[in-house]
RNA sequence: GGGACCGUAGUCUAGCUUGGUUAUGAUGCUAGCCUGGGGUGCUAGAGGUCGCCGGUUCAAGUCCGGCCGGUCCCA
């Protein structure tokens, strides 16, 4: 009877159908009534709303401006940029008639911005003293997935921010791609808890239309790579087909230097994988709705009457410091069922507060991430709840980095590999730079380069697949 | 891109092979009581276009076709 209403399977035997039901049993999210849609429920939505928060401070603090663009765009717009637009025309929804009238140059569904943005920087750039001109957006960008879809990690419409910016050097251009690289790590390792390995996409990974792609990738329970964010250096490949340039300070017309960069609520999808467990969601403090639930607990009216004052005086301190508390005060369940529930939600603290606890001024503290129970004295109950809090972020930050650590292994022997790559690791090996010895490894295994990280180390090895001298050394995975 | 499976009340589900009166059970929901420190127990009640459209038939949840939606596996 309990399985029916928690998660069903565990989350290291059937790795699929556990995160299933993780995002619908938490009530994150839920189906909408179109292929390949979800509806974000409340609690789903906050957890973004925090994630959105913290990018949103950086950028503001790095000088970005929030905008907003329109969700159609001409064919003859997104088609302006030829690279550009044969990599997404297979998954662009196309809206054809406006009522009855069929609509002469068909709008697209924006599968992202670049065209749109940069039709109207063009008007808007005239001189140096315009630049740098630097927008970011927060909506949603829609790319027909035609078969399995998943929840935060493969939808038809997502939401993310895409940031656009312009610039008169390539230095600058550049440095700004860096810059945001850095903001989005500083947001998924501080705030998510999940460490990332940043570099860059080789070129047949890279985002289409750019001049490169940084990214940064993280490796999911199921050995999986999930791309977490891309920051990408346009150079002046849409500057020129869309015609944004700007006369310098020499008075001469000088086309502009472009970046484009994103994050989205797939995010989210990576956050539950890596820190979920059977019981259901395990949310770090940062990105918790709810940090804090207070479970009273209570038999006679009197019992619930002292219980409820106390536990709404802990709420209201607990409040005061800034921190995410609720009182579950609802009668028609029983404590058993709210630390299930709770649980499954990924609340990183649970206190209950009973009649026992009261007349030593005390109470029972849970932790999500290793369930451990513990005492607590009221008089000393925030300072040591926000201790305990910041311990579980940093903790299931250093949980996430030995697991990401652990299965990065350096292979220089094909053979190793493909053995290697079937237990989901990241693989760290020597590369000599063409792209048909990239293609041969995703023939045969199935995958990719997903970073050439920056940090490189050379083990001046032989090519992984041609033996020829490498270049580089890359870490190949299977991806989502 | 290839394959397998599923859709019956808010949720899970029996019935479908072999068509036949009023569609099974649980959970959840509502009311009342009991209970409450790990999915509590009792009583009563409400809740259904059997995913949608069409076909076969005297008769379709059940058989056939199409569509919509979902899950899993492989590339």
């Amino acid at each position: 009877m309990s399985k029916e209403i928690g998660i069903t399977v565990k989350k290291n035997e059937d790795f699929s159908e556990w995160y299933t039901q993780v995002v619908i049993k938490a009530q994150l999210t839920d189906y909408a009534p179109v292929k390949g849609l979800i509806v974000l429920r409340p609690y789903g939505y906050s957890i973004w709303e925090y994630i959105k928060s913290s990018v949103d401070q950086k950028l503001k603090a790095t000088g970005h401006e929030n905008g907003f663009l329109p969700v159609l765009i001409p064919e003859s717009l997104l088609s302006k940029e030829t690279t550009h637009f044969a990599g997404f025309t297979p998954e662009v929804f196309w809206v054809t008639h406006s009522g009855d009238t069929e609509i002469g140059d068909r709008l697209a569904l924006r599968p992202t911005s670049e065209t749109l943005a940069y039709s109207m920087y063009s008007k808007w750039i005239k001189s140096w003293r315009d630049l740098p001109l630097k927008i970011n957006f927060w909506n949603s960008a829609l790319r027909a997935e035609i078969k399995s879809t998943k929840p935060f990690l493969r939808t038809s419409e997502f939401l993310w921010q895409e940031g656009h910016t312009v610039h008169s050097t390539k230095e600058e251009a550049e440095e700004e791609v860096a810059v945001i690289l850095d903001i989005y790590r500083r947001t998924v390792e501080d705030e998510l808890a999940i460490p990332v390995i940043l570099g860059k996409k080789s070129e047949k990974e890279k985002f289409v239309g750019a001049v490169y792609t940084t990214t940064m990738e993280s490796i999911m329970p199921d050995g999986k790579a999930l791309q977490m964010g891309t920051s990408h250096f346009l150079g002046q490949n849409f500057s020129k087909p869309f015609d944004v340039k700007f006369l310098d300070k020499q008075n001469i017309e000088t086309f502009a230097w472009q970046t484009s960069w994103g994050v989205s609520w797939r995010l989210i999808g990576a956050l539950i994988m890596v820190h979920g467990d059977d019981k259901g969601l395990v949310l770090p403090p940062r990105v918790a709705p709810i940090q804090v639930i207070i479970v009273p607990i209570y038999s006679s009216q009197s019992d619930k009457d002292a219980v409820l004052k106390k536990a709404s005086e802990l709420n209201d301190i607990l409040t005061k410091k800034c921190l995410r508390s609720h009182i579950d005060s609802r009668d028609e369940f029983t404590p058993g069922y709210k630390f299930n529930d709770w649980e499954m939600k990924g609340v990183p603290l649970r206190v209950e507060i009973g009649p026992r606890d009261l007349p030593k001024n005390k109470m029972v503290l849970v932790q999500r991430d290793s369930l451990k129970k513990s005492d607590l004295s009221f008089d000393n109950a925030e300072d040591e709840i926000v201790k305990i809090l910041n311990e579980i972020q940093r903790s299931l930050f250093e949980k996430a980095k030995k697991i990401l650590s652990d299965r990065i292994q350096n292979i220089i022997d094909l053979e190793q590999f493909k053995k290697e790559i079937e237990n989901g690791m990241f693989l760290y090996s020597p590369w000599c730079g063409d792209q048909k010895c990239e293609e041969m490894i995703k023939e045969s295994t199935g995958a990719d380069i997903r970073v050439i990280p920056f940090d490189g180390k050379r083990s001046n090895a032989p090519c992984i697949v041609c033996k020829n001298p490498s270049k580089i050394d890359v870490i190949f995975a299977k991806g989502y």
